[in-house]
DNA sequence: TTGTAGGCGTTATCAC
DNA sequence: GTGATAACGCCTACAA
C-alpha cells in the first residue's frame, strides 16, 4: 500500500513536514502557533490527498502505542465474541487500536505463536481472557516478562498477579442449586469443560456445585460429573453419557450455554422431554439462549458489558500504573426460562 | 511497554546491529555470511533477553507489513466469526499477521471510522466483509483510493472491481424450493434482514426464492415477504408478524441461522410445532444449527473453509498483482434435517 | 564475516 | 509562526 506521506501533504501545501504535524496534532494544545490560512492549506492537502497518518512511525516516534490487544480462547464462542465486543466498542470509543487474536482450540504451540505475534506488534495494554496460553511454560514467561516490564494487563482469572475481572458464580451457583432441589431434584447432574492443554474450565461453579450441594444436605455422586471437551458435540456426548447412568440424573448443570445446547439434543435423542423428564441450565446466557426451544434457564453475566469493564480497569491502569491491584467480581443471576421445572420421578 | 531492542542485544552479544539484524532474517537466504559462533551468541542473548522484533519498525522499514486486514460486519453473529476464524488461521499459517474489525450493527460513521483506523495501521490486503459500509459515500471513496493505489482486497460481494468471493446461492434455493413444494407446501413465506444504513442482506436469497417460485409455478404474494433487522430478535418480530397472517404461511425461509432461530421461537410462542404446523428453512449451516430442537435444514456453505479460500484468493492477489479479476463462488448444499416436514393443511 | 550509514514516517526539540 | 534536525527500531546496501 502506497498511502501519502506526511511530506507529500507538506509538499502540496507548500509548508514543511513539521508544519503539517502540528496541524494535525498540534491544535489539541491550548497553543496554536499556526496561522489559519497555513492551517487551512494543509488541511485541505489532507484532504485532497486522502493522507492518514501511519500508526506505526507514530507509536515508533511517540512511544505510545494508542492500542491494546485482547487474546480469547475461541472466537466462534459466542461468549468469547461478545465479550470481544464490548471490549471492542469501548476502546474504540476511547481512541484506541485493538488487536484482537483467538488462541482457538487447536495447540499450545498455537497459543505460543498468538502471543508472541502480539508481543511484536506492541501494545499498551493487554486483556487476558485465555486461561489455556498460561498453561504452557513458555507462555508463562512471556507474560511474566511483558508483566515485569510494567505492561498494563488485566486477567479474567486470578493466576497471576494483575488486575483481575471475574464472574462470581458462588452465590449464583447457589441459586441453581436450591432452585433444583426445591422443584424436587436429587440427582443433579453437570458437565465442564477441558480446553487445550488439559486446562479445566468452570472449576469455579464445579466447586460452587459441589459446595452447594451438600449445604442443602445432598450426597454427592462423582458419577454424575463428567468432563468433556468444550464445544458443543463434547457437551452433547458428554450428556449422553450422564444421561444413559441409571439411575440417571433428572437435572443437568453445563458451565456454559453452548455444552447445555448440547444437553439438550442429547436429552431429545433419548426422547426424553425438557424439561418434564430432565430440567438443564446453562451459564452465560448467551444471546440465543432465549430463543431456544425450550428457553434455556441460564446464569447470566452481561458479557458485553464485561467487555466494556475489562477495558475501562485496563484503562485506568494504564493512566495510572501505581493503583492498587483491583479485582473486579461481576455479579451474576440465575435467570430461570423454561429449561427447568419439577422432578419427574 | 519497554521492549528490550536490537540494541540490547547486539551489545549483550558484543556485535553490531546489523549482525543481529542478519541473525534473525539473514539465514532464510542460502547465503549465511555469519559464522556459527557469532550466530550462537546472538542466539543466546536474544533468549536471555526475551527480545522480539518490533513489527512496526520491521514494516516501516522494509516496505511490507505483512498483514492483512480483515472487516465484518458482526463479531457476535457465529456465521462471521466462523469465517473470521477461517481467515485468521489461514493468515497465520502463513506467517501474516491479522487485524480484525467489525463494524457492528451500529452507524454508519462508525463503520468509517473503523475503516480509517485500519488504514492508519497500514496493511498488504483486505477482505472485506462487510457490504455495510460501503453505504457511506466516505468509505466507498476510501475503498477506491486504497484499491486504486493497487492495494489488493477480496470481497465477499460484488459491488466493486475486485477480486471477489461469494456464495451462489441459486442452486441450493432451487433446492430449497423444490423441498418445500414436494412436500406439499405452497404458501412459502421468507425473512431478511437489512443492516445498518439500509442495506439490504440476502437479496440474492431473495431473488432465487422468487425465481424459483415462479418456474414451480407458485404465485407470488408480496405479503410472505418481511424485511427485517439482521438479530435474532428481529427474526422474531419479522416471523411472529408473518405468522399472524391468514392464511399464515405453512413454510418460511430465513436468510440465516439466526433469523430462522427466532422464527423457530415465534412459532414455538404460537403454539405451533416444528415441523408439523411449520417447516423452517435457514440458511449458513452454523455448528448450532445441528443440534437446535428440532435440528435446523438449512443451506450449508462451510463458512470456516471460506475464510481460508478467502486468505487463499487475497495471497495469490499479493503476489502476484497482474492477476486477472477472480470470482469464486462457494458451492452450497441444502442439508435436510428436522425442521422441514409435510404441510399441514 | 562483520560494521557503517542512510532511510522508512512520525514526533519533539530547537532555532530562526 | 515556521522550518531544520535528531531520535524511534529496524532493514539493507555497501564498505571494511
Amino acid at each position: 500500500m502506497n498511502q501519502p506521506t506526511q511530506t507529500d501533504v507538506a509538499q502540496r501545501a507548500g509548508v514543511s513536514r513539521a508544519t503539517v504535524s502540528y496541524v494535525i496534532n498540534g491544535l489539541t494544545d491550548g497553543k496554536i502557533p499556526i496561522s489559519d490560512e497555513t492551517r487551512k492549506r494543509v488541511l485541505d492537502a489532507i484532504e485532497e490527498l486522502g493522507y492518514e497518518p501511519d500508526a506505526r512511525a507514530q507509536a515508533l516516534s511517540s512511544g505510545k502505542t494508542n492500542t491494546i490487544a485482547l487474546i480469547i480462547p475461541d472466537l466462534r464462542n459466542p461468549h468469547f465474541s461478545e465479550f470481544a465486543s464490548g471490549v471492542e466498542e469501548a476502546a474504540r470509543a476511547a481512541d484506541y487500536h485493538f488487536l484482537l487474536s483467538s488462541t482457538t482450540l487447536i495447540s499450545d504451540e498455537y497459543a505460543v505463536d498468538v502471543f508472541k505475534d502480539l508481543v511484536r506488534r506492541r501494545f499498551d495494554g493487554l486483556i487476558l481472557a485465555s486461561h489455556f496460553i498460561l498453561k504452557s511454560k513458555e507462555s508463562r514467561e512471556i507474560l511474566a516478562r511483558i508483566h515485569k516490564r510494567g505492561l498494563p494487563i488485566v486477567e479474567f482469572s486470578d493466576i497471576n498477579n494483575v488486575d483481575t475481572i471475574s464472574a462470581d458464580y458462588t452465590e449464583a451457583t447457589k441459586e441453581v442449586i436450591s432452585h433444583l432441589v426445591s422443584l424436587g431434584h436429587r440427582r443433579i447432574g453437570f458437565v465442564y469443560g477441558v480446553g487445550t492443554g488439559g486446562y479445566e474450565l468452570g472449576l469455579d461453579r464445579l466447586s460452587s456445585y459441589e459446595e452447594s450441594l451438600q449445604a442443602v444436605g445432598v450426597a454427592l455422586d462423582p458419577g454424575l460429573v463428567i468432563k468433556c471437551g468444550p464445544t458443543i458435540e463434547d457437551g452433547y456426548q458428554g450428556a449422553l453419557k450422564l444421561l444413559q447412568r441409571d439411575p440417571r440424573p433428572t437435572a443437568i448443570i453445563a458451565i456454559n450455554d453452548l455444552l447445555a445446547i448440547g444437553t439438550m439434543r442429547a436429552a431429545g435423542d433419548l426422547g426424553m422431554c425438557i424439561p418434564d423428564d430432565l430440567s438443564i441450565i446453562g451459564y452465560d446466557d448467551i444471546p440465543m439462549a432465549n430463543y431456544l426451544l425450550p428457553r434455556l434457564t441460564t446464569v447470566t453475566k452481561d458479557t458485553f458489558t464485561a467487555g466494556q469493564t475489562a477495558f475501562e480497569i485496563l484503562m485506568a491502569r494504564m493512566q495510572n500504573p501505581k493503583l492498587p491491584r483491583q479485582f473486579t467480581k461481576l455479579p451474576t443471576k440465575l435467570i430461570i426460562r423454561e429449561s427447568t421445572g419439577r422432578a419427574p420421578f
